[in-house]
DNA sequence: CGAAGACTTGAAACCGGTCAACTGGAGTGG
DNA sequence: CCACTCCAGTTGACCGGTTTCAAGTCTTCG
């Protein structure tokens, strides 16, 4: 299936009926697009770049719940506050609109409900595995299935599963794996040792061709 | 607010346009509802007892993303086959209905609709603290975000806040919060100890008063 | 070329896990 | 009625993976 956006395909069909209700906007990294307690009236889906959800403890202690590439939707499911901050770790375009008129698009286009529940239950089912590798898998488990979700992300968004390109500092993926950055860093270095990787440089992944990333990253040896 | 289950509203009104629809039914502790990998076309809303939903690694690792107490719904936002398992804790009353017969719903009541996103976001909002807490907070605050949950979901269910009663093993709230039942067990004796709690039975536990739980929770000293 | 920041590496500490023994209450049967 | 068994929960001692603290190295950019 061809990777598209929300607001292309309304663009092609609905263009007139939206102007004024969807807009267009750049945001420069480390910006956010909103934070946790903000009213959220708003529905985002991004254009280009990456967008990290996170919730912080009072200390600082930090958990990105997830990332958000291009094509993706933020708050849609959400009712009242937001109960999360969205922040831009690259530049990133978007386009938003008020979640008021959404309810107006789906008078006329009702397959919108079920593309919701579509995507809600995906980012639940996300979450409970998310879940499971916060609370029951090992330093090097997360690490690899970490690269597991970029490559099959970045292969949904029609691009190679590796080299697998990470847009994210080494703290964003200690936050997103519940670890610090030295036990990111020295757990990737371990995987280069065994030859699993490559790493040509910090953001760029080479996987080792025939290595079964699924199996290994839920502890099958 | 009231507590009321959805089964209950929907006889009061549609009793007998909903005959044959809905069913009724009983459930063993330790049995299955369903199992990951089933075709997910029924929803569950709990009438009586205790529900876990979790996930688990081939090696037997186990993650529980959450509990179900009446009043909750089991499957309304899976799409497809379901992503986890769900087991009766203890001795379960539900009433169940095939999806598809909710889509009819749809139609004669809109405000579903409404009712589900709403429920699709607080259960996020739920996954993504519990993401939080297993990805950030050390084995007391997890303990103590235990307590408060089930305190505040008692209250919810027109119980009062304390004394708790914890209807799940120590296993059980293990694979909750990521530890082992030992450090479970461990923490909730020096909890007692300080004099925050009292453990009359394993399964009860009453707050002292005073106590600002949903702080100490956050580590806040 | 120099400074700043991100990443890596090393050594030591520590929190929670593992392994093992003990306790206590519920249920059973002699 | 009491001894026995069973199992959940508790407690203790030790272990180890990850964190913490502290240098290093590499890259980028002015």
């Amino acid at each position: 299936m061809r990777h598209f956006t929300f607001c292309s395909v309304l663009q092609g069909k609905e263009l007139e009926q939206l102007a004024g209700i969807v807009h267009r906007d750049a945001t420069a990294a480390h910006s956010f697009l909103f934070q946790e307690g903000d009213p959220a009236h708003e529905v985002f889906n991004i254009l280009d770049g990456t967008v990290k959800l996170y919730k912080s403890l009072p200390d600082g202690r930090t958990q990105i719940t997830g990332f958000l590439f291009p094509g993706d939707f933020l708050g849609l499911s959400t009712k009242g506050d937001y109960s999360y901050s969205a922040e831009a770790v690259t530049d990133v375009r978007v386009c938003r609109f008020q979640k008021r008129d959404m309810t107006v698009m789906f008078k006329d286009y009702p397959k919108l409900v079920d593309r919701l529940l579509t995507i809600a239950s995906d980012e639940l089912a996300a979450a409970q595995e998310q879940m499971l590798l916060l609370g029951r898998k090992t330093a090097q488990e997360r690490i690899l299935s970490f690269l597991r979700i970029m490559s099959e992300r970045a292969q949904r968004r029609g691009q190679p599963a590796s080299p697998i390109h990470l847009s994210m500092s080494r703290a964003d993926i200690a936050d997103y794996l519940g670890l610090t950055i030295e036990t990111v860093s020295r757990t990737l270095t371990k995987l280069k040792d065994k030859g699993v990787l490559k790493l040509p440089r910090p953001q760029e992944v080479i996987l080792a061709a025939g290595y079964d990333l699924a199996a290994a990253a839920e502890g099958d040896a």
